[in-house]
RNA sequence: GUGACUGUAGCUCAGUUGGUUAGAGCACCUGUCUGUGGCACAGGGGGUCGUGGGUUCGAUGCCCAUCAGUCACCCCA
C-alpha cells in the first residue's frame, strides 16, 4: 500500500518549528492592538462570484488559480485565494459601517492558490494583514504603510525595503492603459510572446519585463501613469508622501510598481526583501476605494495591506535560534504502583504551581527516564518507585546540580510553590 | 501550464569506471552503571538505493517512462 502524502504545495508544520509560528503570531496580535485594530475571521470559502467581481476575472488568479468545486447542493465554491475581498464581503454583510464611522481590522489567515510551488510560494499559505473602512485621506494609508514597515522592522529584518506609488482611479487607469497599448504596438515585433501577451492583458507589467530590450522600449516611450492622474490623486499622493517623510521611514517612488488585483485605487505599496530570492515582496497592499461599492455596499474608501507569513519566517530564519524550551518536571514513575499517585500529584502541580509537567506512559526503566528528563530539559525529576510509595514520600532532584531530598507527599505542593 | 536540476537509513550526505553481505555522522535503543541524566566506551535496530519497465550472466549505478521534491518563468504574499 502506498503511503498517503501531504498535497502539492502544502507544508507539515512540525513541533519543531510550531514555536516560531506561535511567537509570531503573538506579536501580530499585540502589535494590531497597540493600533487599536481588532481581529476579524471569514470562513475558509465563498462563493466563486466573490473573488470574479472583486479580484477580477481576467487576473490569473481567479483564472488559473482558484480551488473552485460545485458542493452537492449546486454552489459554485471557491477556497479563498486571497482575503481584502472576504473581509469586504463581512464589513458589507454585517453592515459595520451603520455602528462605526471607521473599522479598522485585522486578521490572521490560510490562503489558497493553486499555483506552481517554488522558493516563497505554496498552494497553501498564510498572510496577517490589516483592512480599514471609513477613511479616503491620506494619514490612513500613511498609517498602515507604517504599520506594516515597522512591524517588519521590529521583527529584527534589516534587508527590507519599501516602495510606494499612486495609479489613480479605475476609470483613469483604464484610459490610461489603453493609451499605453496603443503607443507600444508599434514595438509589438520587438517583444517576446510573454511580453506581447503582457501588452494585451496586462501592459502595465511591461514596465517590469525580464527583457532588457523590452524594458528599454517602455521606459522611453512611455508615459507613466502618474502623468495622467487626477489632481486630487496627486494631492493625496503627496500627502502620503510628507507624513512619510516626516515620519523618518525610508521609501522610494516606483512610478512602476504595479499590484495584480484590480480593485487597486491610488496608493499601492510593496515592501521587500533582498534575501529572500525571486519570490521577494514579503508585503503589499494599498487603496481600493471602489471596492465597497463594487461589492454591493455604499461607497466607502478603504485601505489595507496582506503580509506573507512564509515569507517572513524565512527571512527570519537566519538569526532564528532554537531555543530550547524546556519543562519544568519529569515525573519518573518507577512501579505500576507509583501511576496512579504520580499522575495525581502532577495534576496538583499544575493546578496549584503552574509549573510544566510531563509524565511517563512508557514504562521505561529508570535510566531511561532519567535520560528523556535529560533530553527535554527539566528543571527537576520527581521520583516515585516502590520504596517511595511504601513510605508515602517521592524524590525530587534538581536536574542542575544533581541534588536531590526524600519529600512527604502532602509536602511537594508548598516546595514548588515557594519555588 | 513551461523549463532546469535532484531522489541512497528518521535527518545530513558518502559510495560503486555495472559484480555478489550498501556505508558514515547525527538521532534512536541497550549495556558498562542490580533504582539515577549529561561525558566516555561497547554493542544494536532501522534501507526491496523514489516507483515501474528495459539492456545485461548480473543494475542502486546505464536507458526509457512515471511519481515526488527543489529552483526559475508566468503570476503573486
Amino acid at each position: 500500500m502506498n503511503k498517503i502524502r501531504n498535497i502539492k504545495g502544502t507544508k507539515d508544520l512540525l513541533p519543531d518549528t510550531t514555536f516560531i509560528w506561535q511567537e509570531l503570531e503573538e506579536k501580530i496580535h499585540h502589535f494590531n492592538q497597540q493600533f487599536g485594530y481588532k481581529e476579524i475571521r471569514t470562513p475558509a470559502f465563498e462563493e466563486s462570484d466573490l473573488f470574479k467581481r472583486s479580484v477580477g476575472s481576467e487576473t490569473d488568479i481567479v483564472n488559473k488559480e482558484m480551488y473552485s468545486w460545485i458542493d452537492q447542493g449546486g454552489n459554485n465554491l471557491t477556497l479563498k485565494p486571497e482575503l481584502t475581498a472576504p473581509v469586504t464581503r463581512a464589513y458589507i454583510q454585517h453592515e459595520l459601517g451603520k455602528s462605526n464611522p471607521i473599522n479598522k481590522l485585522y486578521y490572521i489567515d490560510a490562503l489558497f492558490r493553486r499555483e506552481r510551488p517554488q522558493k516563497g510560494r505554496q498552494r497553501q499559505f498564510h498572510q496577517f494583514g490589516v483592512e480599514v473602512f471609513g477613511s479616503k485621506f491620506p494619514e490612513q494609508d500613511a498609517e498602515i504603510i507604517i504599520m506594516a514597515f515597522t512591524f517588519l522592522q521590529s521583527l529584527g529584518l534589516d534587508d527590507i525595503s519599501l516602495e510606494i506609488n499612486t495609479i489613480g482611479s479605475k476609470s483613469i487607469r483604464g484610459a490610461y492603459i489603453t493609451i499605453l497599448q496603443d503607443l507600444l504596438n508599434k514595438y509589438r515585433q520587438d517583444f517576446s510572446a510573454i511580453d506581447k501577451q503582457r501588452l494585451d492583458k496586462n501592459p502595465l507589467r511591461l514596465f517590469d519585463s525580464k527583457d532588457l530590450k523590452c524594458r528599454e522600449i517602455v521606459n522611453e516611450t512611455a508615459p507613466t501613469i502618474y502623468d495622467y492622474i487626477s489632481k486630487e490623486d496627486r494631492l493625496h499622493f503627496d500627502n502620503v508622501c510628507s507624513i512619510l517623510n516626516d515620519s523618518g521611514i525610508q521609501y522610494t517612488h516606483n512610478q512602476k510598481l504595479v499590484r495584480g488585483l484590480d480593485y487597486y485605487t491610488r496608493t499601492t505599496f510593496e515592501i521587500k526583501s533582498s534575501s529572500l530570492g525571486s519570490q521577494d515582496a514579503l508585503c503589499g497592499g494599498g487603496r481600493y476605494d471602489e471596492l465597497v461599492e463594487q461589492l454591493g455596499g455604499t461607497s466607502t474608501p478603504a485601505v489595507g495591506f496582506a503580509a506573507g507569513i512564509e515569507r517572513i519566517i524565512m527571512t527570519l530564519e537566519n538569526q532564528i535560534q532554537r531555543s530550547h524550551k524546556s519543562i519544568d518536571i519529569f515525573m519518573i514513575l518507577i512501579s505500576s504502583d507509583a501511576l496512579s499517585p504520580g499522575m495525581n500529584l502532577a495534576n496538583n502541580i499544575r493546578n496549584k504551581c503552574n509549573l510544566s509537567v510531563i509524565t511517563e506512559t512508557l514504562r521505561r526503566s529508570m535510566r531511561s527516564q532519567m535520560r528523556e528528563a535529560n533530553r527535554l530539559n527539566a528543571n527537576y525529576s520527581i521520583i516515585i518507585g516502590e520504596d517511595e510509595i511504601k513510605s508515602n514520600t517521592a524524590i525530587i532532584k534538581n536536574m542542575q546540580n544533581g541534588e536531590q531530598i526524600n519529600m512527604d507527599m502532602d509536602k511537594i505542593i508548598n516546595y514548588f510553590i515557594k519555588g
